[in-house]
RNA sequence: GCCCAGGUAGCUCAGUCGGUAGAGCAGAGGAUUGAAAAUCCUCGUGUCGGCGGUUCGAUUCCGUCCCUGGGCA
């Protein structure tokens, strides 16, 4: 009778092959996916993506995939919940859930909890970036000092550069909160037993991924997928995704075609760059390669046994 | 072959009126409190093309050679 059950997960950089590997695996336990990806929840962002074909999604199931409109917000806490809803389901069915994916952030708020740093509305952040902006400038010093006044802890763990940050912070204490007192919500960690496995690639293995990442995605039709996007949904936040960015670029006329594939390459190694900081920070993460799938189900179905499932 | 203009960081270039050099981009490391494929922080020693000469001292001035681009024959 197992008390906590398992949640496996395979994460690691964009084009470490973590998608084929948590494939496999998915096949040989029985195993439900589970995306960690703020934009394969967008409908419509297929081929920048490289969202999991409807042949795979047919042979094991997907779940947090197209789950919105372009325009439609979503966040870390939406993620959770849903991500949440999907788990329990899935153990429900006497399966196994395998989290895939790279927004590691996601990852972290569905495992560690999130904070409860809502109750603002946009239009509450639009109009404090008007409130601190003179001539096109928004003075961040001035935002900064405004939020260490309010709650000086927050101020010091934000940089008075960081206005993504500050404008957020500043709409919590206009709200009525303080943020550095706010505490996670109760995260699945409490309910389930994790192990996280992190595909690991040479970063120079990884740009020649990247690069041919981005030339099939390019013949596969990348810049159609994104004007018709532009065409229906102009102005959708995941339109600033790497890929989409890019490629409305090319199309309004501001990137020159030759340089497309280049800045698509170069700014899909910047991600890798981040996501590996968020990997080599988690002391859980057990490190793996392609080849390590026996190696991997042999220690899953030993922690199987070891909990009583 | 002759005449110009260049050869300085992985790339594009700045600069030193002679005291061994610095920007942008690329790249690396880090942060990450409801936008995260986002946002932000930190990091620049390289035979200043080679060899000689002048000088206390040359990447800088002079000579010569090599290489690249343009022009003239």
């Amino acid at each position: 009778m197992a008390t906590r059950p398992l949640c496996i997960a395979i994460i690691g950089p964009t084009a470490s092959g973590k998608s084929a590997f948590a494939f496999q695996l998915a096949q040989k336990l029985g195993g439900e996916i589970v995306c960690v990806d703020s934009t394969t929840v967008y409908k419509g962002f297929d081929v920048g993506t490289s969202k999991p074909s409807a042949a795979e999604q047919a042979a094991i199931a997907h779940h947090c995939l197209d789950l919105l409109n372009p325009e439609a917000e979503f966040n870390a806490f939406d993620f959770v919940a849903s991500a949440r809803n999907a788990i329990e389901a899935i153990g429900s069915r006497g399966k196994v859930p395998i989290l895939v994916g790279g927004s590691y952030f996601y990852l972290r708020a569905l495992q560690n909890g999130m904070y409860p740093t809502g109750g603002y509305d946009d239009a509450l952040l639009d109009s404090i970036t008007e409130e601190f902006t003179t001539e096109d400038l928004l003075d961040t010093a001035k935002m900064h000092e405004t939020l260490a006044k309010a709650d000086p802890d927050a101020a010091q763990s934000i940089h008075q550069n960081d206005e993504y940050r500050l404008v957020r912070a500043v709409a919590m204490v206009r709200s009525g909160k303080k943020p550095s007192t706010l505490k996670p919500s109760e995260g699945l960690d409490a309910k389930w037993v994790w192990i996280k496995y992190a595909m690991a690639v040479s970063r120079k293995r990884l740009a020649t991924n990247i690069a041919l990442r981005t030339s099939h995605m390019l013949k596969a039709g990348l810049v159609d997928e994104v004007r018709s996007l532009m065409d229906k949904h102009a102005g959708a936040k995941p339109l600033e995704s790497i890929g989409y960015k890019e490629a409305s670029r090319f199309l309004r006329g501001d990137l020159p075609e030759g340089k497309l594939e280049q800045e698509i390459n170069e700014n899909t190694r910047r991600l890798v760059k981040r996501q590996m900081t968020w990997l080599r920070s988690d002391p859980e993460v057990r490190f793996i390669d392609s080849g390590d799938l026996p190696r991997v189900e042999l220690e899953i179905s030993n922690l199987r046994s070891a909990l009583g499932e």
